[in-house]
DNA sequence: CCTACCGATCGGTAGG
DNA sequence: CCTACCGATCGGTAGG
């Protein structure tokens, strides 16, 4: 019986997730959520205890799904480039398999209230600076440029955003081939460096 | 006095469009954007014809310039290398000097309304193909690597989303230096060429 | 540019 | 899980 309350729940928030993203949190009324799972918009809250709670469940359920496995690439024996691959492959994997919720860690997760607004800015700050110590690692050892680890942090971070607006499962690249073309990119850019044969 | 209105209007778009920024515009009301320019609410409406006018203003003005730049860009006589990092450099520019109204080319046109939000998705589609052409002629030359071309037009035009949340003028790193390093990461990559010197 | 006000819709509750 | 309903707030209008 928990399960299935926990099913109906999941089905729920996904559901909002969905609405969420079409439409964003402030746009997308109680009643518009009750009608996607076929519900009155008063039995819905037999199973949350309100709208700002499902926002809250989608960000830090995915918040902590990133920490976790930034804990486990930090762990890991790969040097620098390696681990900013493992993190590419893990902002893509989770853009294409949990497509509608990634928006609430981009977006919606701002309409969050206190305390919550602040305890989501902290965990999202904690896994911003461990990415970038991985990139700083990698300045320092001198296999990645001296660019502002800052810069290259964001840079990296947020192209990986278009991902969950554009990528739909049938859409003739494969999830391995996506990887692989971003984290090329990013890693060796888009120039060709012919210059040496050249020279 | 025609000028006179225009001022006032425009100053309630600049208000608006920073209302929008922070708070999304389904969660900006009038009655916020009314205190905002230290007005009632109802009298918004002598200088703004409803809340979506605001928005669509935005939008347009926003789509109409980087078009505008983007054709000037088009009409030059860079390589593909030099193109895109002349339109990398224009989205900088905007970015950091016309910081509120970003947003709404990015994440609020949706709220658009029809016919205006087709038109506006057109606007957007054919800025995204002319883009993308010109990233496949550096493919054809060879000069650019042969990445997927949607793959990297993607990858790059959202690398650059990241600027207006964080920039802020007085932040130690130049605009020049910002639009050197993004540009340097996505056309070179982060990792440091000195393959050849070690063989 | 304001006061006064409209109908619609919002998130949520009472009670069964 | 529903019907019935709450006070608050929404975008916007009338009239001056």
């Amino acid at each position: 019986m928990a399960s299935k309350k926990n099913n109906r729940k999941q089905h729920i928030l996904e559901a909002a997730a969905q609405l969420f993203r079409e439409k964003g949190y402030s746009a997308t009324s109680m009643r518009d959520l009750a009608k996607a799972v076929d519900l009155k918009a008063s039995s819905l809250y037999n199973h949350i205890s309100g709208k700002e709670e499902i926002l809250r469940d989608i960000c830090f359920n995915n918040a902590k799904r990133f920490l976790e496995a930034l804990r486990q690439v930090e762990s890991g024996t790969s040097n620098p480039a390696g681990k900013v691959r493992a993190l590419i492959r893990l902002h893509i994997q989770v853009a294409t398999e949990d497509i509608t919720s990634i928006m609430a860690l981009n977006d919606e997760w701002r309409h969050l209230s206190e305390p919550h607004l602040s305890e989501f800015i902290a965990m999202r700050k904690e896994y911003e600076l461990r990415f970038k110590a991985i990139i700083e690692q990698g300045i320092r050892e001198g296999s990645f440029k001296a660019y502002d680890a800052n810069i290259a942090l964001y840079t990296i971070f947020s192209a990986m955003r278009w991902i969950y607006d554009w990528y739909r499962p049938g859409r003739s690249i494969s999830i391995e081939q996506l990887e692989e073309e971003v984290a090329g990119l990013l890693l060796t850019g888009l120039n060709n460096n012919y210059s040496f044969e050249i020279s």
